[in-house]
DNA sequence: CTTCTGACA
DNA sequence: TGTCAGTA
């Protein structure tokens, strides 16, 4: 891990200056993470701390959520950004080419977003595998 | 004063 | 998701 990622990597701020930086409630911040959407460290008094990285992903819920898609969709979303990334990891011993991945990942995200199949082709094509 | 968990008039 | 309670 670069040292660039380790930085985004730690958990620094309270909860109250990510609610600042996203216009998000406590409430709906704590959701997200029982949502498995978010990891934030807690402190020695129990108390969340975020780091950049959960900032960012915050704002990403932001713009889907303001594109009309639900939880179970955004979830689904990270899913598949974890499957491309294990598939990306485990490339030595892959078994499908990146076409195969592809289209199946195409079909699952077309079955949850209820977005049309040129948008979903747009965002597939930005987190293109290869 | 800020954040946490649990709960729902 | 809002909000109130009782803590830490």
């Amino acid at each position: 891990m670069s040292e660039k990622e380790l930085r985004r990597s730690r958990s620094v701020f309270p909860i109250g200056t990510v609610m600042k930086l996203t216009d998000l409630t406590a409430r709906q911040i704590r959701y997200y993470e029982e949502q498995d959407l978010i990891h934030p460290l807690r402190n020695e008094g129990n108390r969340r701390m975020y780091s950049l990285n959960d900032i960012d992903v915050l704002l990403e819920i932001k713009d889907y959520l303001s594109d009309g898609i639900n939880m179970a969709g955004i979830k689904r979303i990270y899913e598949l950004q974890e499957n491309k990334e294990k598939a990306r990891e485990q490339e030595v011993n892959k078994v499908m080419t990146d076409d195969d991945v592809r289209k199946i990942l195409q079909d699952e995200f077309l079955a949850v977003s209820g977005l049309s199949a040129k948008t979903a082709n747009s965002f597939l094509n930005q987190n293109r595998i290869g």
